[in-house]
DNA sequence: TATGAATGAGTGTTCATTCAT
DNA sequence: AATGAATGAACACTCATTCAT
């Protein structure tokens, strides 16, 4: 019972997922979602308020399947630059992983009007936090720059992350591997934020 | 003729620019736009192929302009390193003076999906070509780390400086201006770059 | 168990009585229907056909009490005039007690297809027979006039009866209570017949 | 131009009339009506606001034509009692002339939600009070009883009308014709108001 | 009897685009 | 070049009804 309707949900996710990294948010039919779900289209509405819906939903396990790991993957980088580097392996390593979920939560999310104009996604900015909080360590600890500003920073870091995810998925013209892209990434961080 | 034809062009782009700031690319009807540039709907079809081509040629109309100055106020830099930071100052100034049309450059371009799927911004990557020969130069002269990636970093700062600018269009809470903006982020590119 | 069911039965057209009465037969929902009688929306399904049939048995519930008492008090006026009044009276009396289920009756019945097409509501004939018939009465005893046609009279003045109902239902400005409306059509009937 | 347009809205309004008769006012579809006004489905949208405002310009179309002669037509009848008459036998030549107008006004508007709710029928009002007025006028004159509620008498004799309209569309079976109706509705009321 | 999760048919309305003038 | 009336494709969502339990 509750079984079947977890099931049920997560089918929906999935396909949903599939779908919307495929065809993109908007010429994604609610039907089509249905039919590779293999339920009826009146179903995903017992589980999902609309369409919009779907998509945060999709957003909202993400970042819970996220943040249950990033910290742990975070704390085990000793030092705080040790630890921006982690943060952003861990960042591609998830991209490698679930490439589909990624491309939906980084491209398609942005055509949800409601997602963008009333969804406010509070424990996205927990996770981003993460970064911030790093960099006030690393400058508690004096391995860090006490005039960079961590909110800044930290929205930068995330800019380029996701930049390169978009040309990489959209590519995938792999010249440079997730990797690579990473390890630069974090090095010019690191360098970019040392005292 | 061709007077009162540019005359119109330019007032549906403006029109357009406003309304798609305004309402969102998916939210805003050609009526309205051809009602605020004071021409029939028939009119922009004379001048544009269809919505989605008013959004490219407010790109391109956009990116055109930025890159007649661009060269110029990057040349203005002696040191390559100096030229990062024009270049980023220049990004936020032309920010700051035109912040509609960069809204709909930045937020509501993305709403295309003719725009996301099939078209090449062919200028655009001439104009962010300019940041990857600045690092070069840079390398060449030894300022710049050789290890450092100029399409991989080229890409993390258009990154950093669109998710910055979102963020900035999005809350208007100016607790950081958009000076600070710029120099935070130019100081971490180039001691991140800096060999 | 009979007991139950009846009980249920009854629950079900109770709450669906209010619940058309107060949205109307469209936007009125099965399902609140059968949270407002505490059963399951499968449940509703075991006493009645469907939503229309719902509607039809409120009707025939309501026709069979009022048949049963009408006869009785037609039958306490001693001329054909005096029992043309009580039949008048006694349907704005049952309007005055039941309001909310005649308003169903005379308004919301209207809006079920299957009512209007389908439906012979035989018993209804019954009914409105009883007029006829005292009209016939009253020309037999040569107190009304014998060219007044029974069928007619008996249709306009049924239609009387509703359409001042309805304005009453709706208006609930009571400039003429009901018993005003009674007299007043009463008068207005037996006048018009007499010989 | 405006030739076309008005032809146009007369052959979307004509074709409403005919369906809503025919199918009743849910079951006629919008594309079945712009079929049969041989206009494209979003045409319908140039000339209402939507599905109940046509089935509301039909009724105020209706009232209007009918509204221009009644007044001509009772003015005809020399005494009040005539007039009465004369308002009887206009609105079921009306009925003969207009059969599947006057089903439309009479049956399917009930159906529709916007006008059962939110539409005041003014003009309707107007119409309806030429019955009140003749009543007052013969009340002055002497001819009819003072104790007569013009209100009441006007709401019961419009019952009549339509309750008798009703019963003569749906049957078809002309036991009585038209005429037969007029002449026992308005003898009716005639007597029953008569000093 | 009773449940309530699942179904899926059904449609009014919008709006980018066209084209006769 | 300019118009704007006309087009018609396209689709999310509801809710009465069913049926496995």
């Amino acid at each position: 019972m509750t079984n079947r309707s977890l099931d049920k949900k997560e089918r929906i996710l999935e396909a949903a997922t599939r779908t919307f990294a495929e065809k993109g948010f908007f010429n994604a039919k609610i039907s089509e979602i249905a039919r590779q779900a293999e339920v009826a289209d009146g179903t995903i509405y017992l589980y999902f308020k609309n369409k919009d819906d779907i998509l945060i939903q999709i957003f909202e396990y993400m970042v819970e399947r996220h943040l249950e790991n990033i910290r742990q993957a975070v704390a085990k980088g000793g030092s705080p630059e040790e630890k921006i580097r982690m943060f952003v392996r861990h960042h591609f390593s998830t991209v490698e992983k679930f490439p589909k979920l990624v491309e939906v939560i980084t491209i398609e999310l942005r055509q949800s009007s409601k997602f963008m104009k009333e969804y406010v996604p509070k424990k996205f900015f927990n996770y981003l936090g993460i970064v911030s909080d790093l960099i006030i360590e690393g400058q508690a600890s004096g391995v860090f720059r006490e005039d960079a500003d961590p909110e800044i920073t930290k929205q930068a870091l995330w800019g380029s992350l996701s930049e390169v995810t978009v040309l990489w998925l959209k590519t995938r013209k792999k010249r440079f591997d997730l990797q690579t892209c990473g390890e630069q990434i974090a090095e010019l961080y690191i360098r970019g934020l040392r005292a």
